[in-house]
RNA sequence: GCUCCCGUGGCGGAAUUGGUAGACGCAGCUGACUUAAAAUCAGCCGCCUUUGGCUUGUGGGUUCGAGUCCCACCGGGAGUACCA
């Protein structure tokens, strides 16, 4: 290849322009010849222990160390990216490049979630098919990567939507579909609770081992139930089921939503539509299995602290107990079974409250007892009366009605009593929304000494306050403080009023008086258990996983139903189900208002499609299909385990390769978690994405399809790149382009104006709404991708957000100019890099910046990576020759961050080869350090003195010459103390 | 309300376990080169009343020494919300 081919500016002709200088025009011709040859030689090609991609290009895995270094991956949307979207996939090339020229096997690649809304909303908008669209923006965002440099293996790309990765997100449904969860199980890792093959529930059933639900007194075998009843009894265990609890319904998108789709006010996460709580029978996966251990295993994964909080915050595990308390009702008593986190305050218990739709309602007393006051009927004549009106109204309230009226408490007495079964008193039973019935058992015991809310009812309905814990006695506090005012919520407190000594209690005596919250919490299980009554028990926030959707742009489900509405797993030979051609795929939507307005799916358009003969295995038989289709979330929940074996139509993923790429020793960094090195995404997913994916990879562990217990070892979120707008004088946006800086007024503030007239700036998102988007595109044209690259890498830590500053990206094309001009005569175009010994200096510094920048990719810090490589290139700059020896680490170390210049210079510098296999720089140790460092001296922690001394320094040495440094300081006095840290600090305390 | 994170020059940001605050870049200023400009190169560049003093949101504390640790407050961001 040529130098002039690429090097040659027309235009520099004409002007002054040297004919061989760094400008975006080079830097396209470099970029996209480096581009083409990495494609031709298969320069990133990661090799498999086995399978055909062990083919001649690709190195071959022999015992190098793997590194899988992941993005999670896009929706093509319609939109194509701005340069806020590509931070985190060039923070991770940069990653792959480091530890490719480590010499480890790195696999790095870019697959597509292209099933889901996004992708559907747009071919609506434009009114083609899904696929058109979707294929086309696949086809547009690859482009805008591949121009980017990422260091994929294209080989292993791929979309959610191929029918050959569908068929394995179907196989997956399938294996969850045919699969209980066994919490008596103990695993093979030791751990107790296991996901196992739906027939080792059934031999439970048969052998009698486990009685069969519902079926317990009929005397029935297993074989003797009916195929309906027998499906029915699975359903209750089955890890995909059809749920028959209340879910979300969205008029407004036309679909139900999961719990992780709805916002804390009630409405869809996209869209921003109300969502209505509707008995609707769909597919729902039994993540609340897992509960407990999704949150145990966050402590062996390197996650960033607030992504495992959130997931903790999520699933929200707390300990605490379930008691009975009998109610006398007037067709003979009912028991009701409540849940607390504090057992303790059995003894403050002065009133009970259940949910508006407890089934304790339907046995309310016709008339309210005699002397109940007047508030706590709440002007209804009876009991019944009331009640249904107040469950109306408790129905009409969205979440964000109850949200505002938080704290304003509202209820209703039911004609009730419950007893209490430590103390044995009567307490008065209310309903009130602020007892939700899907959370523990949707009934409490009240204690309004120690709850907020409790104490905030028993004030509005005049209720008994009794305090059964006291500050600790060296708290400083006081119970007077509380009485009266407040409740007493914590937990550091030593209990007082609980003893059995004054009640009229069954069973053994207990007295918890004077003991620490928590011992009492034991003592008092303990009794419950003994006694019958109650015992400790763990509860969750989490909400099991509602899997359907009603649209037309995701996978089928591999199910279909007998014409007794059996449903019936289709076997794996007849996957993938593909979607059918339907008139409209559309969604059916409704006024987002209209709650009683019902789903309807765009396959069951299709008839032909739904309705279908099937041999599955007693002969052919009419079947319907489902006509659900799987949330896009399904796609993303495994797709890190296809990049390890693309092509296999054998295998979810081939063992071997598993084993090789994400095993339990697959790498030292991941111990022995195994598991992707390092996956790198936006915060935003860490409950959906993140939860749901760790949730099918520890089924997978389970079921044996894999040996590690989770699917992602280190997580990285990175920060967001944003952007000013600006507005005009009518709060319209102005092109951010077009707006110029003023000077600063008088507070100092800068100004701005748009063709003349005053603008404003605000700070937020890029968006095409804001008229401030900056796409790749834009910076290829400007400068190049590797200045583009650079801009992004410098401009502070990976994981915080920051502004984007079109000014400030020309500070990296100077970089790289002035690199390339200690290389490169800007005029000829030789080569002009000597064979020099580098002297001393530069040595030192060459050595210095090896060890520092080493050090900064180990720990992701390319920007002060950066900031080093620069310092070096600049003292390279003013040398009368720059040594090859001192230029070439110089250009290895930044070629992960701009890699087309750095392989081009390298070229020219006479290797044959591609740096990208070239081993990291290592420093020599004999170079690294300083040959004098400067010690300063301090009086009282103020510099006083500098010296010029060795690293090496003896601190008594140190010390005299500090001393006799800042002598005429000290007044001749002797110093009361000297702390001397050597080499580089002395701390003169003097003498008063 | 609760929980977590963050406040450093005109701007983006540097600063091992507490040890010279402001690396590197942008903007700005001076000079060289140039008829001139651009580009490039060499310098300067926190603030003030400049032999010195002050300075990491504010006020305290611990320490020989605090951007870093502790307490309180102010400001910004995120998560969550009647979860018993």
């Amino acid at each position: 290849m040529s130098d002039n081919e690429q090097g040659a500016d027309s235009s520099a002709n004409i002007s002054s322009v040297p004919a061989y200088r760094y400008n975006a025009k080079m830097a396209q011709g470099i970029e996209e010849k480096w581009q083409k040859t990495w494609d031709e030689k298969g320069t990133f090609w990661a090799a498999n222990v086995k399978g055909d991609l062990t083919d001649g290009k690709g190195r071959h895995a022999d015992g190098r160390t793997p590194y899988f270094a992941m993005d999670m991956f896009p929706y093509p949307s319609g939109k194509g990216l701005h340069v806020g979207h590509p931070l985190g996939y060039l923070a991770t090339d940069v990653v792959s490049r480091y530890h490719r020229m480590k010499g480890e096997n790195v696999l790095h690649a870019m697959g597509y979630d292209a099933f889901g809304l996004p992708a559907e909303q747009y071919a609506v908008q434009t009114g083609q098919h899904p696929r058109v669209t979707t294929e086309a923006n696949i086809a547009n965002m690859r482009r805008q990567l591949h121009r980017m440099g990422l260091s994929f293996d294209n080989r292993r790309t791929f979309a959610t939507i191929d029918p050959g990765y569908m068929r394995w997100t179907q196989w997956i449904f399938s294996r969850i579909y045919d699969a209980w969860y066994d919490s008596d199980f103990v695993r093979p890792d030791g751990g107790k609770g296991s996901a196992r093959h739906i027939d080792t529930l059934i031999d439970q059933f048969r052998s009698g081992k486990r009685a069969i639900p519902g079926f317990e007194d009929s005397g029935k075998s297993w074989d003797q139930l009916t195929e309906a009843e027998q499906a029915d009894v699975l359903n209750d265990f089955r890890l995909a089921y059809i749920s028959k609890s209340p879910v979300n319904w969205c008029p407004g998108l036309g679909t139900v939503l999961a719990n992780e789709e709805v916002t804390a006010e009630g409405k869809s996460e996209r869209g921003n539509f109300p969502v209505f709580q509707r008995e609707l029978r769909q597919w729902s996966m039994r993540i609340t299995a897992y509960g407990h251990r999704l949150i145990e295993d966050l402590d062996i994964i390197d996650w960033p602290q607030k992504v495992k909080l959130m997931q903790r915050n999520w699933i929200g595990e707390s300990h605490g107990a379930s008691v009975h308390f009998k109610v006398e009702t007037p067709d003979g008593g009912q028991d009701m079974e409540i849940y607390t986190t504090r057992p303790d305050t059995l003894f403050g218990t002065t009133f009970a409250v259940v949910s508006p739709e407890h089934d304790l309602l339907q046995h309310v007393p016709a008339a309210w007892p005699e002397n109940t006051p007047e508030s706590w009927k709440g002007g209804y004549a009876t009991p019944a009366e009331g009640i249904k009106a107040y469950r109306l109204a408790a129905e009409s309230k969205t979440a964000q009605d109850r949200v505002d009226e938080a704290g304003e408490k509202t209820g209703l007495f039911t004609g009730l009593y419950a007893t209490n079964p430590i103390t044995g008193d009567k307490l008065p039973l209310f309903t009130a929304d602020y007892v939700l019935m899907d959370y523990g058992t949707g009934a409490i015991m009240a204690v309004p000494g120690g709850d907020q809310r409790d104490y905030d009812f028993a004030k509005k309905f005049d209720l008994l306050v009794i305090y059964t814990v006291k500050p600790l006695p060296d708290s400083g506090d006081d119970l007077a403080n509380y009485e009266g005012k407040a409740p007493f919520v914590s937990h550091d407190g030593i209990v007082i009023n609980s003893s059995t000594e004054h009640t009229q209690a069954k069973g053994d005596a207990l007295n918890l008086n004077g003991l620490r919250v928590n011992d009492a919490i034991d003592k008092v299980n303990q009794w419950l258990e003994a006694a019958g009554v109650g015992k400790g028990t763990v509860s969750y926030r989490l909400r099991d996983w509602l899997f359907s959707r009603q649209r037309y742009w995701g996978e089928p489900f591999p199910i279909v139903y007998g014409e007794d509405g059996v449903p019936h797993l289709l076997p794996d030979s007849m996957l993938p189900i593909n979607l059918p051609d339907v008139p409209d795929y559309s969604p059916k939507t409704f006024d987002p208002m209209d709650a009683e307005s019902n789903p309807e799916a765009p396959l069951s358009r299709n008839e032909d499609w739904v309705k279908v003969t099937l041999d599955l295995g007693d002969g052919p038989k009419t079947y319907y299909r489902d006509t659900n289709t799987m949330p896009n979330w399904a796609g993303s929940c495994w797709y890190y385990m296809r990049y390890l074996d693309p092509n296999d139509t054998e295998h979810m993923v081939d063992s071997d390769e598993y084993e090789y790429w994400m095993g339990p020793n697959h790498n030292k960094e991941s111990g022995k978690t195994g598991g992707v090195d390092l996956y790198v995404g936006g915060v935003e997913h860490a409950v959906l994405h993140l939860l749901y994916s760790r949730f099918w990879h520890k089924i997978l562990f389970d079921l044996g399809y894999v040996d590690t217990p989770e699917p992602f070892y280190k997580l990285f979120n990175q920060g967001m790149i944003q952007a000013y707008a600006y507005t005009d004088d009518r709060g319209q946006y102005v092109p951010a382009a077009e707006v110029e800086g003023g000077p600063a007024d008088k507070s100092g503030e800068p100004t701005f104006t748009w063709h003349g007239q005053p603008a404003f700036r605000e700070f937020g998102k890029m968006g095409k709404s804001l008229k401030n988007i900056i796409t790749p595109d834009d910076m290829y044209a400007r400068y190049g991708a590797d200045t583009f690259r650079l801009y992004e890498m410098s401009m502070g830590p990976l994981d915080e957000s920051r502004p984007w500053n079109d000014r400030n990206v020309v500070g990296g094309m100077r970089f790289l100019q002035r690199l390339w001009r200690n290389v490169v005569d800007e005029n000829t175009g030789e080569v002009t890099v000597s064979d020099v010994e580098p002297d001393a200096k530069t040595l030192k510094l060459l050595n210095n910046t090896i060890a520092a920048v080493t050090e900064e990719m180990e720990h992701m810090r390319p920007n002060t990576s950066i900031a080093k490589l620069i310092v070096l290139n600049n003292h390279l700059t003013g040398l009368k020759a720059v040594p090859r020896a001192a230029v070439e680490p110089l250009i290895l170390m930044l070629s992960p961050i701009a890699p087309h210049i750095c392989e081009e210079l390298w070229s020219k510098l006479g290797h044959a080869e591609s740096l990208a296999h070239e081993p990291w720089p290592k420093a020599d140790e004999r170079y690294v350090g300083e040959e004098s460092v400067t010690a300063v001296v301090q009086i009282k922690g103020k510099v006083r003195a500098k010296l010029e001394v060795s690293p090496s320094i003896e601190p008594n040495e140190l010390k005299d010459m500090a001393l006799k440094a800042v002598a005429d300081r000290l007044g001749g006095k002797e110093p009361r103390k000297v702390i001397v840290k050597a080499p580089k600090i002395v701390s003169i305390v003097p003498a008063e």
